[in-house]
DNA sequence: TCAAAAGTGTTGGCTGTACACCCATGG
DNA sequence: CCATGGGTGTACAGCCAACACTTTTGA
C-alpha cells in the first residue's frame, strides 16, 4: 500500500453509512444506492462514504447523504460502529452507521454522480446487499421499533401538519399491527406536545379531518406509547 | 507527518475508550487510568487505546481493558463513536466508546505497565479528565441510568448469588432515590429470570438472608422496572 | 342516498404505589 | 434482651384494552 499519507501504526480508513427510512405506499422503505464502482460493482448498497479530515462523523454523513442522494435536513442519529477487519475487501475499514428518518413528502431523491442510481426499496423485499449492509440494515429497523415506544420519532415521518389518523397509520405499519382508533386517538389528543392547527383536510368523500402539528421545539422529547412491552 | 504505512488518502486513527462502572461503598464509581505520557501527562483519563490491525473494535476495547487494568470477562456495550477532529492534540483521533460494568466483588484491578496507575473514582467527585472524556463519561452514564428501565443490567453489578436487599441497594443507588421495600420485593420475586438457591447468608447480627441467582442464560433479557417514565 | 373516513365514552382488569409490623439471628 | 436487617399483605387509584355507532362530506 503506497501514497502520500504516512503514520507511524496502521490506520484503518473511516467511512459513514446512513440508513434512511421513509414510509411509502404504506410501507417502511429504505434508501439505497447501485454501487458505480468495485467492490461489488452493481450492487445495492447504502448512501456512505469517506470521512474528510477536517469534519466531525454527524457531518461526514450529512454530507455523504446530501451528495449521493440529494437529501438534507433530516433526522439523523448515530446507530453503531461496525469494525470487523473483513467486512471491506479492499482493505481495513470502520464504519460509523447512522440512521435517518424523513417525511413521505419529502422524497424526491436525485442520483448524483458518484452513485450509479439511488432508489427506495420497499424493507420487507430487499435486494442482496455490499458488504456487511444487511446487518447494518437489521440494527437501523430494530432501533427504530424500539424508539416508537419511548421517543416521539414517528413524527419525523410526518409533514409539518398531519391528521391523527395519519399518525395513527405510521404507528400501525412500524407496528405491524391495527391499532384502536379511540385507544390511539384519546392517547394523541393527551400528548402535550401536539396541538389542534385549527384548519382541517378535506380529501375525498368524507369528513374533513382536523390538522395537528407538533408545538415549536417539542421535537425530540420523551413520548411513551402505550404498548412498549417488548 | 511520516512513517511506513501509507495510503492515497488521510486516514484518522481509530481507538476504543472504555468507561467502567461499578458499585462500591455505596457509590456508583468509575475506573480511571493516570496518563504515562503526553498529552494530558499526569492526567486522569479513561482507559482505552489504539485500534490494532487484525482486531474487531470489540476485541479492542476488551484487550485494552486487560491491558491496562487488569479486569476480563466483564459486560461489555458498545456506547458511541467520537470523532470531532480537533478531540486529539497529536493527530485525527476516532474514538469508539464502550461501556462497562463489574461486580463490586471482582474490584481487584492492576495498574499495568503503560498506564501509570489505574484506581476507582466516584462518579460524583471526578477529577479533570483527558481529551473529551468527561462527555464520554456523561453519556455512559446516561445511557447506564436508561437502560435500568428496560434491562435487567443492574444485575451486572452483583456476583452469581446475592439478596433482595442488594439488589435493592443497586436500584436505590443508581436511581438516587429511596424505594419502598415491599414493592420493590414484589416486583423482584415477580421477575421470571431470578430463582431462588435455596441458601442463605448469614452476616451480622440478624435474620440471614435468602439468596437468588439469575437463571441460566436469562442474562440480558428485557426487565422493565416499574417507575420508568424519565 | 351512498360510500368512505372522521370522530366520540364507558367499563373492567391489572398494575403501580402507599403504608407498618413481626421474624430470626448474633452479641 | 436488644439491635439489626430480613421478610410479609392490603387497599386505593390510575392506566390500558376492549368494544360500536354517529357525523360529515363529495359524488
Amino acid at each position: 500500500m503506497t501514497g502520500p499519507y504516512c503514520y507511524a501504526y496502521p490506520h484503518p480508513a473511516v467511512t459513514t453509512d446512513i440508513v434512511v427510512f421513509t414510509i411509502r405506499d404504506e410501507q417502511l422503505q429504505v434508501l439505497l444506492i447501485r454501487r458505480g464502482g468495485e467492490p461489488f460493482r452493481g450492487q445495492w448498497a447504502l448512501p456512505g462514504g469517506f470521512l474528510d479530515p477536517a469534519e466531525d462523523l454527524d457531518q461526514c454523513a450529512t454530507r455523504e447523504l446530501a451528495e449521493e442522494t440529494g437529501l438534507s435536513g433530516l433526522y439523523l442519529e448515530q446507530l453503531y460502529t461496525f469494525g470487523r477487519p473483513d467486512r471491506d475487501p479492499r482493505e481495513r475499514v470502520v464504519s460509523v452507521a447512522y440512521f435517518a428518518l424523513v417525511p413521505s413528502q419529502r422524497l424526491v431523491v436525485r442520483a448524483a454522480s458518484d452513485a450509479a442510481e439511488a432508489a427506495w426499496h420497499p424493507f420487507r423485499a430487499l435486494p442482496p446487499l455490499a458488504f456487511d449492509h444487511s446487518e447494518i440494515l437489521a440494527l437501523a429497523h430494530r432501533r427504530l421499533t424500539a424508539k416508537l415506544g419511548y421517543s416521539g420519532i414517528a413524527f419525523e415521518f410526518l409533514p409539518n401538519t398531519f391528521t391523527l389518523s395519519d399518525l395513527q397509520r405510521i404507528y400501525e405499519i412500524l407496528l405491524g399491527e391495527v391499532v384502536d382508533k379511540r385507544n390511539f386517538r384519546k392517547w394523541a389528543l393527551g400528548l402535550p406536545q401536539i396541538e389542534d392547527t385549527g384548519e382541517r383536510r378535506c380529501a375525498g368523500n368524507h369528513r374533513p379531518a382536523r390538522l395537528y402539528r407538533l408545538k415549536a421545539n417539542h421535537r425530540g422529547h420523551t413520548i411513551a406509547y402505550p404498548g412498549a412491552t417488548s
